[in-house]
DNA sequence: GAGAGCAGTGAAAACGTTTACAGCGTCGTA
DNA sequence: TACGACGCTGTAAACGTTTTCACTGCTCTC
């Protein structure tokens, strides 16, 4: 690219690390040095070539440093969606520790289609971020692990980590971090704590055949079930994605076709669980003096709503990607790791003891 | 930096447009021309560096793309926070603008911070982000704004846009664009709603001297106040910032001094609301029986709870923003521009018309 | 007092693209 | 049949950094 050819007269161009060589009278290697705090340099020099930078009032440009350097000191992450909240805290936390870290996020989304995930990664892998974090759940269809096992070989290849957030291994051999939360740890206790409460009849809704979240969650559900020696009827696995929409439609759906045959409810994630209660209000039941309910996540509704549900670390889950892979990046191995965090209740106000009509002890 | 010294073996290197113009048998311009779509090229030609390309599974580097052109096909988003439910919606229509104009798309966050903002803007500066799009109101010091003008000219003669989302401009002569919604209008309209339905003693939740956006509602309200002749009581402004916890604090420290003085409570937006619902709640008053509310935003809490409030509309905020800053890097002109996006009610069921307990008609 | 070490600096080669310019055929026209 | 035009391609410079290697002067230590 010829951008000066005959007489440099065209307006101010904007002030590069030559520029301040030159001001402070050293050399561009010196500026470059002192700047990336490869090496201090002499307190006389470097008093020069600081005031150099702040009178030019220069700023380095990221692409040549990217460029020349090994790392472009980014951190890429992607998701479904930027206003889910799930995804939102998990975000949060990736930035504060890139932050943290001094590096900058870049953000990609999906809409929640896998074509679009594995485009948004190539499109990382042409940004040459440190790491790439991929959150949330995604159908676990065979072809697409596979693709994006090749990905995650090209990414490494490349230098970049590759971090599952919140999902199951590719496999043994790809090279991957996986970040994950006890999606069916939780399931199982807060299941406990209804079945602790007397219920029996427990209306699980969001079941959804290859998403791993729901899967995990209801497999922690039904493990809960068969401890307690309840019988496990699949009639009461309601199938909606984790959206509230979605939990107005199946309990309104269920509630329409008769009078409820279940007495509490666990909601696949707290989205739905605000979706569903409104649901049941219109139908002039109450929580938590009719029908007991909980859900999963902790995210902001669940407060509002008064919702006893599954406290899951979601910034935390953001910054350990982060920290990880950038730890990783700098060992230089290459091994998978994979890391698991805890989940907790929080008791909030919508479940009751069920009120036994006679019959069993 | 001299990767390669002496022998050429140190494992496999990512594949260079080099690679690929050698495995088709062309040139590297040809290869750039056709993959970044300056040029066509012949059809035999384009078939070969396609083929070659998806051979060599070649992705281009975005910096060095960015290093020799003249833009880094990027747009920056400057915003308090990720989870905030305004600041996700807004960067969701970013997101989505950036990603249907082929950009990708950085996120800085600041926690507020003014000192944190302007470090981020230099940041995006080094990044050489087409745009950088600043969201969110801040305080209106006088030395903050004479900064962010100079930042502003800083990043114009680099060529990227700056765009202030939701805030007032910097000056007559700095160029930035702006996109606004009508935080005055809209406070009116619901303060005026409120006074129709007969409340008089109006409680405002969230004044904040020199942060822009309750300034503007809250000159909304006075302003409908004064149209309907009803007297302005300054102790009904309640000071706190835009947060949950504040809408709980605000109201719970009122009533612990007293019996409720006003009949309607105008949060300052939807998530005060909630905090303030809580509060309600927890001494007695329930909405909108004893005590009517609106909020402002129409953000997740305010459907959840049935509040009506003001809607805003966050993702055409986001989407607008990066159309007229792309749309004004390819017009190259210089002139300050300035967007306004109306506001609407959305009336839910937080509002009851005031019960006169006698005297006046 | 001389050699080794070391802190500080400079010159220049990369990094992987884009793009201005020039060169080459091939075609339609005179 | 010869000539300009045009479509397609190649060569090479430039983008602004980082980093290797080499070179100074110094300060120690023996």
């Amino acid at each position: 690219m010829v951008r000066r050819a005959a007489s440099d007269n065209e307006g101010p161009r904007p002030t590069t690390i030559r520029d301040v060589a030159a001001h402070a009278g050293v050399s561009v290697a010196t500026v470059s040095r002192i700047l990336s705090g490869t090496y201090p340099g002499a307190p006389a020099t470097r008093t020069r070539v600081l005031r150099a930078v702040r009178e030019l009032d220069y700023v380095a440009n990221a692409n040549a440093r990217g460029l020349a350097g090994a790392s472009s000191r980014s951190v890429a992450i992607i998701v479904n969606s930027v206003v889910s909240p799930h995804y939102a805290h998990v975000a949060q936390g990736v930035q504060t520790q890139a932050a943290i870290e001094g590096k900058l996020c870049i953000v990609g989304t999906t809409g929640s289609d896998p074509e679009r995930e594995l485009a948004t990664v190539q499109l990382m892998r042409e940004e040459h971020a440190e790491c790439v974090i991929l959150v949330g759940n995604v159908v676990a269809d065979e072809a697409y692990r596979a693709r994006m096992a090749e990905y995650a070989r090209a990414l490494a290849l490349a230098g970049s980590q590759l971090v599952l957030c919140g999902r199951p291994p590719l496999g043994p051999d790809v090279p991957a971090l996986v970040v994950e939360y006890d999606n069916t740890g939780g399931a199982y206790a807060i299941t406990s704590h209804l079945l602790s409460a007397g219920h029996q009849r427990i209306l699980f809704l969001g079941r959804r055949d290859n998403y791993t979240t729901p899967e995990s969650r209801i497999a922690g559900y039904r493990k809960a079930l068969a401890d307690h020696h309840v019988d496990h009827d699949p009639g009461l696995e309601v199938e909606g994605s984790m959206e509230r929409h979605e939990g107005y439609r199946m309990i309104s759906e269920r509630l329409a076709a008769g009078p409820p045959d279940f007495t509490a409810v666990f909601a696949g994630n707290d989205l739905i669980a605000a979706g569903a209660r409104q649901a049941l209000r219109e139908h002039g039941l109450r929580i938590p003096e009719d029908i007991s309910m909980v859900g999963f996540d902790d995210l902001p509704p669940a407060a509002d709503i008064g919702l006893t549900t599954v406290h899951v670390p979601h910034e935390e889950l953001g910054r350990t990607a982060v920290r990880m892979a950038l730890q990783r990046a700098r060992d230089k191995s290459g091994t998978p790791e994979r890391v698991m965090l805890g989940t907790h209740i929080v008791v909030r106000d919508s479940v009751r003891p069920v009120v036994r009509s006679g019959s069993r002890p």
